[in-house]
DNA sequence: TTTAGGG
DNA sequence: CCCTAAA
């Protein structure tokens, strides 16, 4: 069961393991995207608590900036760290989580928050609340250690209590956590008896005297990479919070450690996938997550804060929801053209002249499972070949396929450079294979035997440079249905014969 | 931004 | 189909 919590700008997500005892996942400030201050609180005044169920989605106070967050919150277990130093020690990484995690990454790995500036009025109401549901003293430590310049995140904590430090102690200081170190698992199901060991960076800074800008968007940002990374950036200010599978307790942070895994960003390819797998299937129910919260056993985990600065020169004006997890926005509108793209595969109709689907919703939602291509848009793509040249895809896009949102110009010449390969790859092995290629892929004759003469008349740029002259010594004579020449030169030139 | 080339 | 370098 998971709680959705938000009060002002900032925005926590809980997780209660048992009866008394919370964990926080996340906790996201929002600080200023320019809409009405007064609308905003409005807005949230009736979000002061919610418990939510897990399976259910969740109901958030601003539609436009939780409801994306909430993508990243299907699958909690992977995020059991807050961004004020909290930790889960129910963490739970199998590969699976692994690599949602980098696909969390991926997403957030471009929020990017402005200025944090404290509204410190939450931290105080915070602590008070959760005082007592003892997450707070998983911490054995804090540890400071260099500032970070310019950073300027600020952490409502309720560790602070734990750590020694007294919330007034960080107001207006500098707070870096450098290690937390933390020995123990909570968690009881942990048949392995693994050890989880959390290690915290950050620095954070608590100045609730100032007042929040409204320029600013969001304050947090998440970003899982490598450790050294924060190093080298010297504007972010960061909390990373690791956690670590490991047989036993780790008094303190190994950066070797933090390198043995290196979380790199997903591909364009995965967040689509992970898109659609998640599109397809719903959250997962409560029991689910609550057997991965008490699973124990976590790979590293390394959660970056990273807060960085944006020249509030920016309109935000009335973007408040593209603002926030741009990833997600896109993944939305994209899950929406696929579905209806899905739509219209259905009925294969190579004349898709449809709606005109908007240039700039075609480019991104391709999709993952490559359209097969049809014959008559193969003959369309010959077509416009022999129209417009081999080399003018765009154009050819343009003109033949501007109904089809998928099919890129990329696409056609893939394509095309398919169809050279299965020309020559036909005509080389003649009738024979001919029937057995035609069993696996119906690709007429006469279509092969266009692909064949346009490539002679429109060569492939590859081809010409290395290969043409031989090409026309042997085979100029005949540029009739078998030219095995040119089927042998661009097999040659195919084969990388640099 | 488009194309070519490689994966 | 994806990604990237080069134009």
């Amino acid at each position: 069961m998971y709680m959705y919590f938000t009060s002002e700008n900032h925005m926590y997500i809980y997780v209660d393991i048992n009866e008394n005892k919370m964990i926080k996942l996340m906790h996201i400030e929002i600080v200023g995207h320019e809409m009405d201050r007064e609308e905003y609180l409005r807005k949230c005044s009736n979000m002061k608590c919610q418990r939510v169920q897990v399976d259910e989605s969740f109901v958030p106070a601003l539609q436009d900036e939780v409801m994306e967050v909430e993508h990243l919150l299907a699958e909690p277990r992977n995020v059991h760290a807050s961004l004020d130093g909290s930790l889960d020690s129910h963490t739970t990484l199998n590969d699976k989580d692994d690599l949602e995690l980098e696909v969390l990454d991926g997403l957030l790995d471009d929020v990017e928050i402005d200025d944090l500036e404290g509204t410190g009025g939450f931290a105080g109401a915070c602590e008070e609340y959760f005082l007592d549901f003892g997450f707070a003293d998983k911490f054995e430590e804090v540890l400071g250690s260099g500032p970070f310049e310019g950073s300027l995140l600020q952490i409502s904590s309720s560790e602070s209590h734990s750590s020694g430090l007294s919330g007034s102690s960080i107001v207006g200081g500098v707070l870096e956590s450098t290690k937390v170190p933390i020995a123990k698992s909570e968690c009881k199901n942990d048949s392995l008896d693994e050890t989880i060991t959390y290690e915290a960076h950050g620095a954070f800074r608590n100045n609730p005297s100032q007042p929040s800008k409204v320029n600013c968007r969001y304050n947090i940002s998440l970003d899982i990479q490598h450790l050294q990374e924060l190093d080298n950036n010297s504007h972010l200010a960061a909390g990373i919070l690791t956690c670590k599978k490991g047989k036993g307790p780790v008094e303190k942070g190994q950066p070797a450690v933090l390198r043995e895994k290196r979380f790199r960003k997903p591909t364009q390819r995965y967040i689509e996938e992970f898109s659609n797998s998640r599109s397809k299937e719903k959250a997962p129910t409560a029991v689910t997550k609550t057997e991965h919260l008490s699973d124990s056993s976590c790979d590293v985990l390394h959660i970056r804060i990273k807060a960085l600065k944006k020249s509030p020169s920016e309109k935000s004006s009335n973007e408040n929801s593209d603002v926030m997890l741009p990833e997600l926005q896109v993944r939305k509108r994209r899950l929406e053209k696929e579905k209806l793209e899905y739509d219209k595969e259905l009925f294969p109709s190579e004349s898709e002249d449809e709606c005109s689907t908007s240039k700039r919703s075609r480019r991104k939602d391709r999709r993952k499972h490559q359209k097969m291509w049809t014959l008559p848009e193969v003959l369309k793509l010959v077509e416009g070949i022999s129209e417009y040249g081999v080399g003018r895809w765009t154009d050819i896009k343009r003109f033949l396929f501007s109904s089809s949102s998928y099919r890129t110009p990329i696409d056609l010449r893939d394509k095309w450079r398919n169809l050279l390969r299965a020309s020559s790859a036909q005509k080389t092995s003649r009738e024979a294979e001919q029937n057995d290629e035609l069993a696996l892929r119906p690709l007429p004759f006469n279509v092969v035997h266009r692909v064949r003469e346009l490539a002679k008349i429109h060569p492939y740029p590859r081809q010409r440079g290395s290969k043409r002259l031989r090409v026309s010594q042997a085979g100029s004579s005949i540029i009739a249905k078998d030219s095995p020449p040119l089927s042998l030169s661009k097999r040659n030139v195919r084969r990388k014969f640099t």
